[in-house]
DNA sequence: GCCAGTCAAGTCCCG
DNA sequence: CGGGACTTGACTGGC
């Protein structure tokens, strides 16, 4: 038996003036003469992200959806060069401990897919120390929000660098300058281009790291096109984590735009892959990675209902039988 | 009120 | 080696 759980990506189609996502570039920011105030700007823009992260979280328990992506631009510049001395968690303090009182009342699993600029194989170190800014920051949040850190930063492998056996050993190689802590926060996933579901269990199962395995990016990346030999690998790479294993689904837009994630998640395409995991695992976690987000994970929650085969326990949950 | 252009970032591709 | 595409959602400016 096991059991399934949905989640979607970081906004609400349903919610209105609910983006957790408001932002302000770094030109807009220099435009700005008097630059306190610029700052107090960012704070207000900052606060009412982790405000609308709130409304986010109660709309998911309305609606019984209990995993959920964060927006990893809640703190708009917070690592920029040139605000290094803004201390942002100070002026963001009162929304996030809200947050953190919401979320240990209403436990869901909650974590964040920093964007694809985090590159920690990069033999470039001031890359490298970027990368590991940033992910001190959502450290932070998560700490902020009263969360475990414990594998909530989903990342890529990075660059191929025209060398992707040498790329590989360069991300074992920076491994050991990030600090446990740090590390302790990361899982790893294929991606659509680069390093496939076997490269990226090659650095997991190495360095005790936790797979995301992307479907949709393995159909569009891999050696060969089967995936269920290594599904036991995947497996086993989340016996290094107290969470349930957790993995991405997402369709493709065409034919010809095939890495582009469409509105919604084929049903068909989604039950396939079920029947393939059913009983190799009692848990997981599917993060819908739709355009139309919750409203296509809604679609989803109705699509999969009274299918053969699925028990319903919850709106969000299913049980393999 | 809509549409095109801009903004950030690192990598990749083309010339 | 340099410039442009890629990607994402938010925002700005022109009409």
């Amino acid at each position: 038996m096991t059991i399934v759980r949905l989640g979607y990506v970081a906004m609400s189609m349903e919610l209105q003036n609910c983006s957790p996502s408001q932002t302000m570039t770094f030109s807009q920011f220099s435009k700005l003469k008097d630059r306190e105030a610029a700052i107090k700007k960012l704070e207000r823009i900052a606060i009412s992200n982790i405000e609308n992260c709130i409304r986010l979280l109660k709309h998911n328990n309305a609606s019984e959806i209990h995993f959920f992506r964060l927006s990893s631009r809640l703190v708009p510049l917070a690592n920029h060069d040139e605000l290094s001395d803004w201390d942002f968690m100070q002026a963001i303090r009162g929304p996030l401990s809200q947050m953190a009182d919401y979320i240990a009342e209403h436990p869901s699993r909650i974590d964040f897919h920093p964007d694809h600029f985090v590159v920690l194989n990069s033999p470039v170190s001031d890359i490298l120390k970027i990368s590991l800014k940033t992910l001190r920051m959502h450290e932070l949040l998560l700490k902020g929000m009263g969360i475990d850190i414990e594998h909530r930063c989903v990342l890529h492998v990075g660059g191929g660098y025209n060398d992707k056996e040498k790329a590989l050993e360069q991300f074992i190689h920076n491994w050991g300058f990030i600090k446990p802590e740090i590390q302790r926060m990361v899982m790893l996933e294929n991606d659509d281009t680069t390093f496939t579901l076997k490269e990226t269990l090659y650095l997991c199962e190495k360095l005790g790291i936790p797979m995301v395995f992307d479907y949709h990016h393995h159909k569009a990346n891999h050696e060969t096109d089967d995936w269920e030999d290594d599904w036991g690998r995947v497996v086993e790479t989340w016996n290094n984590s107290t969470l349930p294993l957790k993995m991405h689904i997402s369709s493709p837009r065409s034919e010809k735009e095939f890495r582009a994630h469409s509105d919604y998640v084929n049903p068909e395409f989604f039950l396939d892959f079920l029947s393939n995991v059913k009983g190799s695992v009692p848990e997981i976690y599917c993060m819908i990675e739709a355009k139309q987000k919750d409203a296509a994970l809604f679609r989803l929650m109705e699509d999969l209902t009274g299918k053969e085969g699925i028990e319903k326990i919850d709106g969000s949950s299913f049980k393999l039988i």
